[in-house]
DNA sequence: ATGCCGGGTCCTACCCGA
């Protein structure tokens, strides 16, 4: 099973990037994330040709996820639990697919809105932390991913790339993270990469992705059977080459 | 480089991303 993930940065701009990568790659589902429009605004019917069903969680301007599966699936949330009601960003999107609960994410950068801002990522941070866990209590096998971000360590930037003090790698922030992972989850990616510069984003500015200044911000995290399923995970960094790219590029899963 | 590009929208100067 080959399980996706891709934060592009505006369907509507890059809908015959993600037709073209299906193509190629025929990953069985695909997470995405700041789709930048509105639930009706996504071009599902450009994926239904391709054997692929959406399920959609938009919002005007900002955010957005959705999912595309060609393999059976329910949708059992659209929000993330926990959060206050009146919380309109459209962040989250779970499904059930082959017996197992599939998480896409868009989780708050946190550098805007002063302190109240970060305090909202952590927040959100908090309540996903809780979600997880009451799906592993009850004995789900659940992958997690999407633009988490998130540089989990030191090598998950590159040098000068980030100041000390931005919220994807204050303390706080990684401390989340690490929760996370003392649930039990783990992370696909630096598993089976584990002394290599990883990135998943690089800037659009100063040009980065030509002097290999990145981030490794997008993840995939798996709970302790799924990481025994696991067989490969890796960014497909040739995306970003393409002319008018996403500034992230996806992430490919593959489980037996 | 606390925005150098590249999305978005109150259509055009400004907000936001990482």
């Amino acid at each position: 099973m080959k399980i996706a993930s891709w934060n592009i940065n505006s369907i509507r701009q890059r809908e015959s990037h993600v037709l073209s990568w299906l193509e190629r790659v025929q990953p069985d589902v695909l997470f995405l994330q700041e789709i930048k429009c509105t639930t009706e605004q996504f071009p599902a019917l450009a994926f239904t040709g391709l054997g692929y069903k959406a399920e959609v969680h938009g919002q005007k301007a900002y955010n957005g996820v959705a999912v595309l599966s060609r393999v059976p699936f329910t949708t059992s949330h659209r929000t993330l639990p926990g959060l206050p009601e009146d919380d309109a960003q459209a962040r989250y999107i779970e499904i059930e697919a082959a017996g197992i609960t599939l998480i896409g994410i868009y989780l708050p950068n946190g550098n805007s809105g002063g302190e109240a801002g970060y305090a909202y990522k952590l927040a959100w941070m908090d309540r996903l932390a809780e979600r997880i866990a009451t799906l592993l209590e009850n004995d789900h096998e659940v992958i997690i991913t999407g633009d988490f971000n998130v540089c989990p360590e030191p090598q998950d930037l590159a040098p000068g790339a980030l100041s000390a003090n931005d919220a994807l790698v204050r303390p706080e922030t990684r401390a989340r993270y690490r929760r996370m992972l003392w649930l039990g989850l783990t992370d696909a990616i630096r598993t089976l990469h584990p002394n290599s510069p990883v990135w998943t984003f690089y800037d659009y500015q100063a040009a980065a992705f030509e002097r290999d200044s990145g981030l490794r911000i997008d993840h995939a995290l798996l709970s302790p059977t799924l990481a025994e399923r696991l067989l490969s995970a890796a960014p497909d960094k040739a995306e970003r080459a393409k002319t008018q790219p996403s500034d992230h590029v996806p992430l490919l899963v593959e489980i037996s």
